[in-house]
DNA sequence: TTGTACGCGTTATCAT
DNA sequence: ATGATAACGCGTACAA
């Protein structure tokens, strides 16, 4: 069993409050003749002080908790989940912070997490992308915990978005700009905060220019490549198809470009395609995908900055609401409009 | 401020481990009556355990640490490590535990991060493809702590590998019934047990098949696209360039078909390029990749229950090893050798 | 300057 | 049979 600071204290025939204070150089003052040899038994017994107890006595565990939009099975398997928690990673390691990664094997109610989460593991939480539906950022709230959210907004709580309408507005400029005029989209679940904007986005740009939009030409998917497959189709076989389609994420685009290659689609020559995220196998598609980047490390690194700001003042940042900006990614799914020269 | 078991019985006007009796059906049985009373306070004072106190006292803390093979940035970034934290953290749901992840900013040395891992924040260890390098196995191994090791053999601990032999012949055998005889290897760091594996087991199929080997033909890639370009280019360069190259994983193929095309080499036609692991990228390259695929969840699902059990049983499990089929997955990437009419 | 008590939950052990 | 208490481990305010 592992040596205590009393066995040291013992072994010196000192206090064990001396032992301490020598370790960590604590408050109080201790002669350097004592510590010294403080050090070196601690050495001798290779003590390691207990995290547990000392957590327990500081009020902080060093540790805070990333909790994805929701805790079940296959839930890290997304790229965009992924890539957001390998940049938060990145981000908090600089701060010498560890991550919990709450699992669970039955969707987990969310009474249980945040009870879990506000038992004393963490000192803070990073949402990433709650659903509207959840209770948990209101519990948090409720109860003055450090608590970040990346990708959504709640209504108390500090968060860092992506300027998705200005994406959306980007994409849909160029698209413009090169004679498209019938656009599709295929969104993502309502209860993601991003799968609405971009929707918003994308109806507010075609009312602004004064475009068409049949019932067709909008689709509601999952965020997976899959679940946009009905959409597309029925979208791709309609009498009058877009000539161009936005994603709400580029495995939605993804499952767009399969779609197209079943029913002999040529994209760009017949039909854009352009995805939301820049996750790292939009690249890997074929035609490379044209997409809207998200800064995620930089979301990431303004997230854990917030959090830990919160944590060491011990009061909520001021500042609500970071929006970052996004930025599209011309690749080789977009091309003109069909039927246009240039 | 949270309740305490304490604020429950001064207000009951019973002493602590009664309390501790009820809430936790505790070793001795408790009066239903009190019981009662005791879970109505708890709701109405908003009760919840302190964590950290309960687990100094029994010992667990319901969460096991995943290490992957370097503590540095982006590490998770691999598709390969997340595919496998990903598993894991699906079979550690299972038993109702959480995940720590090891960040830092500075790679961190061995012995720090085995004296964090060992200060009682985790109740095992998984280790992720640990270099031969690493200290870290040998310092876990010592203290007997509860420690799985994924993808690598470690004297004394227990682990769960990809039949990585088997995966390389029944890829190799199928090219050579199709015509192929020379063959081209871009590996992995050999630091990697699965890396050195795979570079043995086609060496072993050479010789056994006596087949020529020539220098260019064996390259040493860092299991990343990028990091396979050199070598890829250098191979097909060459006065006879192999028909079939094999790739350590999925990214060292993606460089790979990346050379090929920029040297206008037609894959599968004029090359056959064969992937290992199955990462969900390999079916999106173009051409969709032929790989070896390793059952990751299967082996996350093993290697967890193993360490549950030792951390169930408090001993080390006494089966050491386990080595799970590999499995050929054909896609369009292969064909058979040039020249060849069928 | 040194030592002690406190906080936190669980449970073995002592006291009733 | 049930109620009460000490011990576990650490950091640190406070008493001696």
């Amino acid at each position: 069993m592992p040596a205590t600071i009393r066995d040291i204290a013992k072994r010196l025939g000192i206090s064990v409050s001396t032992v301490s204070y020598a370790l960590n150089g604590g408050p109080r003052p201790v002669p350097e003749e004592v510590r010294r040899r403080v050090l070196e038994v601690a050495r001798e017994l290779d003590y390691r002080p207990n995290r547990l107890a000392r957590s327990m006595v500081t009020g902080k565990t060093e540790t805070i908790a990333v909790v994805p939009p929701m805790v079940t099975r296959n839930m890290l398997r997304s790229p965009y989940i992924h890539a957001t928690l390998s940049s938060i990673a990145d981000a908090v390691g600089e701060h010498g912070y560890d991550i919990l990664l709450h699992t669970s094997a039955a969707p987990m109610d969310d009474v249980r997490l945040v009870q879990s989460l506000l038992s004393g593991k963490v000192d803070g939480i990073v949402l990433i992308a709650p659903l509207s539906t959840s209770q948990v950022p209101e519990e948090i709230r409720r109860r003055n915990v450090p608590c970040v959210v990346i990708s959504a907004r709640v209504e108390g709580l500090p968060s860092v978005c992506a300027d998705n309408a200005t994406g959306v507005f980007a994409a849909m400029d160029w698209l413009y700009a090169h004679g498209h005029r019938r656009f599709g989209f295929v969104g993502g679940p309502p209860a993601f905060y991003d799968a609405r904007q971009r929707l918003l986005a994308f109806r507010r740009y075609l009312e602004e220019h004064r475009l068409p939009l049949r019932g067709e030409w909008i689709a509601e998917g999952d965020f997976t490549a899959a679940g946009a497959v009905a959409g597309a189709r029925a979208m791709l076989n309609s009498p009058e198809p877009p000539t161009a389609i936005l994603a709400a994420n580029d495995e939605t685009a993804a499952g767009i470009l399969q779609v197209a290659q079943e029913l002999g689609v040529c994209v760009p020559t017949d039909l854009s395609v352009v995805g939301f995220d820049d996750t790292p196998f939009a690249q890997m598609l074929s035609p490379r995908l044209s997409t809207i980047r998200q800064p995620l490390e930089q979301m990431a690194v303004e997230a854990v900055g917030m959090l830990m700001t919160w944590i060491e003042q011990r009061e909520c940042p001021v500042e609500e609401e970071r929006k970052l900006p996004t930025e599209l990614v011309l690749r080789e799914s977009t091309a003109p409009a069909p039927g246009l020269s240039s």
